[in-house]
RNA sequence: GGCAGGGUGGCUCAGUGGUACGGCGGAGGAUUGCAAAUCCUUUAUUCGCGAGUUCGAUUCUCGCCCCUGCCUCCA
């Protein structure tokens, strides 16, 4: 079998991938701000790590998961303060839909889901160890902040360097601040504000200090791997190596892993800029799976162009596979995955090739099917890819007929048609095929009677 | 401006130093009473443009054009 190798951010090349330690993985993946519904940029990097946790897991791997919550944020206090609610009412409410898109879609749960309004006294202990260590200093205002100056390695992971980007810095240059980089560790509440008794008042932390001091916590200061979308590679990851590892003296991350975003009309899908789509309101018209196809369809770290057209073209494609599931006449149990899949995986998760490999079988499946071969080798190996992605989980006439609250008509006319045909009545045959037809209802006769699906 | 990633058939999406995977669509055929579904054949002398290395490049190098992203909260 192949070995898995996987594209590193730190170096920007494929790596084979070796865990620290045995056949141990931590896996950190940097979650969602619950201040509102996920959308399909959301959708993106939960399917991907889902289909990476699970690869990893059926490679052999121990995999620790863990995905964090971040429910202290000034968003949140916000949009909490818009709905005349606490942030903990908004950020559950926040949570339940977040985990309710997650099982729509198949992701399985991460072993842990910290949050990091119940990890204030890990991050507050690792913001004393910075200032002690000299790498974060409390300004007038009572911010503490993290002086990048002192962390040698700092851009190291977004290849940028601290001189450019400060030419190029649209940030504003804050007085209090040694360097415009720096970045907020712990703020001082404002009036109104949640806040946490701490050395330096009351006050919260900064967004990129909950995630160094999580990950360490539950994975040890040097873990396996830690994805995110790429848009927080800097400075959010950046920001969490500079912490953790001047923190713990570990090697935090030793993989770093970012999907490409999901676009619509070449342009990234995204708060700011409003021309997101929430999963919900995507799975209002699509089936969860149908979702699930379009993301895996393309390489994880790819722009991923999203549009009806290209939901429509995943549900067609889909369609195929599940044709194909229709007319085997049982569920056959996992066989083994083909080689050809099991390379495209280990050739850092290429679904996108590995779904070839399934149509491939799909193929030779059908063929199987026309010519009345035994096909339950093939289905076997055909029923393990899509429990491996996650795909063609769905009684296939559910998938076709949907909860047709209609099918005890259809089907009585389906056999009026039936003895139609056995009379060779051809011409009333056709009649009730049309009657269904305009009610987009489409026949097709087998050997064994006739299915029906609607369009 | 700095940095990063892209440009593959009508659309979409993989991939490779030796003329290109899969899906959708188109054309023809088989099958069918006719359909539907399925199968077969076919649909890129060609992988943004130009040059270089090479026996040979779409794949490596250089230059150029175009697109996107990050540099501010963002998955």
């Amino acid at each position: 079998m192949s070995s898995l190798s996987l594209f590193n951010s730190l170096n920007r090349k494929k790596e084979t991938f070796i865990p620290l330690v045995g056949k141990r993985v931590g896996m950190y993946v940097c979650g969602v701000t619950v201040y509102d519904k996920c959308h399909v940029g959301h959708a993106r990097v939960m399917v991907v790590f889902d289909t990476i946790y699970r690869w990893l897991s059926f490679l052999g791997f121990d995999v620790t998961y863990v995905r964090n919550f971040t429910d202290v944020d000034d968003k949140i206090i916000q949009r909490a303060a818009l709905a005349g609610m606490s942030t903990d009412e908004l950020t559950s409410i926040m949570i339940d839909a977040f985990h309710q898109d997650m099982d729509a879609l198949g992701c399985l749960r991460p072993n842990l889901e910290p949050r990091a309004t119940t990890h204030m006294s890990d991050m507050i202990r690792m913001i004393e160890t910075l200032i002690t260590r000299d790498f974060a200093y409390v300004s007038e205002t009572g911010d503490v902040l993290y002086a990048v100056r002192k962390f040698a390695d700092y851009g190291l992971l977004s290849g940028k360097n601290i001189d450019d980007l400060e030419s190029g810095s649209r940030v504003d240059v804050d007085q209090h601040k040694r360097d415009p980089l720096d970045f907020v560790l712990w703020k001082p509440a404002k009036e109104g504000e949640p806040f946490w008794d701490s050395p330096w008042g009351k006050g919260r932390p900064g967004w990129h200090i909950e995630c160094s001091a999580m990950s360490c916590k539950h994975l040890g200061a040097s873990f396996d791997i830690h994805g995110g979308g790429m848009d927080l590679k800097f400075p959010h990851h950046e920001n969490e190596i500079a912490q953790a590892r001047a923190a713990n003296d570990g090697l935090f991350a030793k993989y770093w892993l970012h999907n490409g975003f999901v676009n619509i009309n070449a342009e990234k899908m995204s708060k700011s800029l409003g021309n997101f789509f929430t999963i919900s309101e995507v799975l209002e018209k699509y089936h969860p799976e149908v979702l699930r196809m379009f993301i895996l369809g393309t390489h994880y770290r790819s722009p991923l162009d999203f549009s009806d057209a290209a939901l429509d073209e995943a549900e067609t494609s889909l369609n195929r596979l599940y044709e194909t599931k229709r007319k085997l006449s049982q569920n056959f149990a996992n066989g083994e995955l083909p080689a050809a899949f099991v390379q495209a995986m280990n050739d850092d998760f290429n679904t996108a090739d590995a779904l070839s490999v399934m149509f491939e079988v799909c193929r030779d499946l059908n063929k199987s099917l026309d010519t009345g071969a035994d096909v339950s080798a093939l289905a076997e190996s055909f029923t393990a890819m899509c429990d491996m992605l996650v795909l063609v989980q769905q009684d296939a006439n559910a998938w076709f007929q949907g909860d047709a609250d209609d099918a005890s008509v259809i089907e009585a006319l389906i056999l009026q048609r039936t003895t139609a045909k056995s009379e060779r009545d051809f011409a009333l045959a056709d009649s009730i095929r049309n009657e269904l037809l305009a009610k987009g209802i489409v026949l097709e006769d087998t050997p064994d009677g006739t299915l029906w699906k609607k369009v």
